[in-house]
DNA sequence: CCAAAAGTGTTCCGGATACACCCATGG
DNA sequence: CCATGGGTGTATCCGGAACACTTTTGG
């Protein structure tokens, strides 16, 4: 009988995104029975999984008890699980405080999401973290485990996703926004400029943005149209092609 | 204390893929332990993953243990892990003499790669196996615990993939190969006809695809002309970009 | 000379890019 | 009236798609 398998405990990690109209940012947690003062207390959100538990439904749970949205989206992009990505002492205390001792090796699977970053998060139930911050893309801090790479990775995979399928972006913003929100938010993921009369052109070709009678109200300058996304024009359209 | 978190095994499958100038294949291994009529004696290439080591190394080792290369282009696309997915009775009998009895649950990372069909796999020293063999994608059997389902996965990532990195597909070819062979692969990749006179110029415009000097022999019919990948001018250009 | 596969050019369309000025609003 | 951001049109380029005949070779 060979005993040299692995075996162990398994988490899923969430990199949740959302956009301020400057930058994309990520949602960070402060963990518990950790120093106030510790330069590692923020750390993505997550959870062991736990048995009878599927890795794609334990990220929805730790999503839901992060921010009390159900059904988010949501796309696994990688497992890390590199034999020292927990050896770390502190980290290691944390995991015994956390969950339980001799927790020797754990790998984790890793999960990107979107979020309306404006949305009322429900955190006010939440024992399991001390806060919930967004965290701007380019003031990450040093974080615990391997989760500075989570992120990095994270970026090229929602990339190469939005690339094929467009449509998840309208998760990153209101339900109303003007076009110059959507233009802003495509820079900040293409991370490059993009001409504002080709995009207004591109938008109209894309029939399931709709523009709406109503208008930016009290802004000193000329008042921006307000669009929606419809998603049902969009699944036909993605049905029908 | 908490208690009902996961501990399990993980183990790595992988999705080999060949071409043998009419569709595409994949590798699969007959199990050991298990009646020669059994309908599902034939599975994915797999391995539970050892203490100390990460998943993309144990799948570089069920892939070297498997054809004798070391360094297979290989791709992590996702991790199976449905509490019930090694739930089927005869699936638990075999993992136990497979492995060791009393596993579970098992959650799998899922890897896909390519190879060269015609290449001599190195099998002779392998035990772990009763044999290997290329299936027709369109043929292929019903396997044990989800490994349809997984190939069904690859085969969505495996196109996504090749959508961005187009230089895969010469992974599958030998090193000299004729427009004509790189033609039917992407047909069979793409599952649609695609005009020759249009590929012809696509293929001109790849700048690290080279004609050389040698032609078939032997054939009745015209000579077709031997191309080959030049993988330093690929980077060159990738960098570049 | 016949069968079988290799190889070759032109036209057209749509989507992407480059580019600069007037409009509406609040202060 | 001015500062601020919203909104618009034209010309060009490039890649992709459609489309059919001639060439080479062995038998």
């Amino acid at each position: 009988m060979k005993t040299n398998f692995i075996h162990t405990y398994v988490s899923v990690d969430c990199v949740v995104f959302g956009f301020d109209d400057e930058q994309l940012n990520i949602l960070l947690v402060q963990r518990n029975n950790i120093d106030e003062n510790d330069p590692k207390r923020l750390k993505l959100p997550g959870s062991l999984i736990f048995d009878n538990e599927d890795v794609d439904d334990a990220a929805s749970r730790v999503l839901y008890e992060l921010t009390g949205i159900r059904r988010m989206t949501l796309k696994q992009f990688r497992c890390f699980a590199a034999p020292d990505r927990a050896s770390n002492p502190q980290d290691i205390k944390w995991l015994d405080q956390a969950y339980k001792p001799d927790i020797d090796r754990l790998i984790t699977v890793a999960y990107f999401s979107l979020c309306k970053i404006g949305r009322k998060l429900n955190v006010s139930n939440i024992t399991k973290y001390k806060a919930v911050e967004w965290c701007p893309l380019s003031e990450l801090p040093d974080m615990p485990f391997d989760h500075n790479k989570i992120v990095e990775a994270s970026l090229i995979d929602i990339r190469r996703w939005i690339e094929t399928d467009p449509v998840i972006v309208f998760d990153l913003l209101p339900q109303k926004f003007t076009i110059s929100q959507l233009h802003r938010l495509y820079e900040s993921i293409y991370n490059k400029k993009i001409d504002i009369r080709n995009f207004h052109k591109k938008v109209a070709t894309m029939t399931y943005v709709l523009p709406l009678a109503e208008k930016q109200l009290g802004v000193s300058h000329r008042a921006a149209r307000y669009y929606k996304f419809d998603k049902k024009a969009y699944n036909r359209l993605k049905t029908s092609i």
